[in-house]
DNA sequence: GTCAACATTTTGTCCAGGACAAAATATGAA
DNA sequence: TTCATATTTTGTCCTGGACAAAATGTTGAC
């Protein structure tokens, strides 16, 4: 009975598990910024008070968003939910009436109804039909789900929870979608190695199969050899990739300069998410989006230059 | 474009990653043992062949299922994927159509066919009823696909996708059941901390709700202490434990015990899962479940027991 | 002004090898 | 058998040094 009051702190294990730092990065932040400073048991071993646990958990987060370690760990943990503030994203300013959706949405998945989730995105898309769905829900959707989770709002099996439903409702909305294997361009969507997202590409098979597009996705997480090797066979007209924002921005463009030389002219090559927006300049040859909604307008000027006409 | 040919090796991070087996572990089984033996990279590094990595993904396997470490790593991988097979629970000898079917479901989540997955799913629940969809697909299946896990014919992205297709699908069929919050006994259904897996609960709902008991979930993780208060409110008249084959037994018992002394007398506690199978002596005052089909029978017992009817 | 190339700092991960508690097993008593 | 107690096995923790990759700062050309 006594394990249920835990006034002390965490072991090592246990915070790596709870901010995602590494032992070995959580020991040498010590050794080098005098933070943590964890306690010690009887064996000599680290205990983490829980209000370590917090800063780090916050530190964590400002650091995926590009800060750096010597610059935020310093700071008090006022100024740290004060940095979060400042980067989350600018509010969306729309349709209250939607605003409002969206709030009683992200409140499900806090509370992991998985019916009342299910049914108010189903209800959304059956509006909007499915391409507005993926623009003016699913997109916004994800950037306050993930808003959320930088503030520590959300938990991973919350987080988990909304990927997946949302998953299920565009499979299915696709799969319910006429004639999905015949039109031009014959697109194939991936995702580089490392890069586990799923739910991009599902994004744009949404908003394009139903503007015609024949959509082929061999799922995340492809070799560069492979994407190259498939995409030379002549059956596909644009190869088009996702990446998140966890991906890193370097690596991105790296590969993708790498894929379009190995590429032959003809097949276009498209990227979109987070990790490539605002590198436009620096991938030539390359069709950057910075938006979701400017697919159906690509594929436009996709058929318009390869003459090719939607049926 | 050298970047796909990697004859060599991985590095040991790599390898954490693949075999679950932490970098301390690699090292000391290294010391100890005399394996793995990493090749070193021009900076010392360790760098493991695949070849051992696949022996390690094998020696995971097992150890999760119980062997040792000392007796297992000396024997050559021959001898490894030979006690994989002796683990193997035997084959289930049923109905061959059904073995057939099971055998598609299978190929499904191998393939990432979601939508075939969903429909074969579906079609077996339509053709049995829940309860006994529950009994004789999904809880047979369950072993399939934990077979096929240990043997390494199924990677965590397809576990998973089997593991959401049968939560939305159950969950679908109990929200469609009538008069959901109305009989009694008043069920919570919930694990303990650490027990992650809510499938095992969804199927307890799935199995007792069509025989009009009232199942409210808590959800995965709740603290012992918040499970006492909850149950202690005179709500409830049972609460049901799922523990999944990870969670350790000892752990299991030494709650559960625990939860059965604070817990008042009229409360019934049920347990049911791998974690727990055979454990029946050692648990008195709570009900152990070998098999997800014996629920209906306890439940009428308890109802005879308590002189309720059902409506 | 932009951009590339180079120098410097920051930062995460790796290493060795000792130590120890918790878990598993063996041993002995009732 | 079942329980309690000794012994072995095993995973995780520790320290403190090292170094490459990433990020940043600087320089000079266009």
């Amino acid at each position: 009975m006594n394990t249920s009051l835990q006034p002390a702190g965490l072991p090592i294990a246990a915070v790596e598990r709870d901010t995602g730092l590494a032992k070995d990065t959580l020991r040498v932040w010590e050794r080098r910024y005098g933070f943590p400073q964890p306690e010690r048991d009887a064996n000599g071993e680290r205990v983490y008070p829980l209000a370590q646990v917090d800063k780090l958990r916050l530190l964590r987060r400002l650091i995926d968003q590009g800060l750096r370690p010597a610059k935020i760990i310093p700071l008090e943990l006022q100024a740290l939910t004060a940095l979060l503030d400042e980067i989350g994203r600018p509010r969306d300013g729309g349709d209250p009436e939607r605003s409002a959706q969206f709030t009683a949405i992200l409140k499900f998945v806090r509370l992991h109804l998985h019916e009342d989730l299910r049914r108010s995105l189903q209800q959304l898309l059956m509006k909007l039909g499915l391409q507005r769905f993926v623009c003016e829900v699913v997109a916004p959707l994800n950037q306050l789900v993930g808003d959320a989770w930088l503030r520590g709002e959300l938990e991973v099996p919350e987080e988990h929870l909304y990927t997946e439903q949302i998953q299920n409702i565009l499979r299915a909305a696709i799969g319910a979608h006429p004639a999905p294997h015949s039109g031009r361009p014959v697109v194939m969507l991936t995702t580089f190695p490392e890069e586990q997202h799923a739910l991009g590409l599902l994004m744009v098979e949404a908003a394009i199969t139903p503007e015609g597009a024949c959509c082929i996705s061999l799922g995340t997480q492809t070799p560069l050899e492979d994407i190259r090797s498939a995409a030379s066979g002549g059956r596909f007209d644009i190869v088009a990739l996702s990446f998140s924002s966890a991906y890193p921005t370097r690596q991105a463009i790296e590969g993708l300069r790498s894929l379009r030389a190995s590429l032959p002219e003809q097949v276009s090559l498209w990227a979109g998410g987070s990790a490539v927006h605002g590198a436009a300049r620096k991938l030539p040859g390359i069709t950057v989006f910075e938006s979701i909604a400017s697919l159906p307008a690509a594929l436009d000027a996709w058929r318009a230059a390869a003459g090719v006409t939607q049926p």
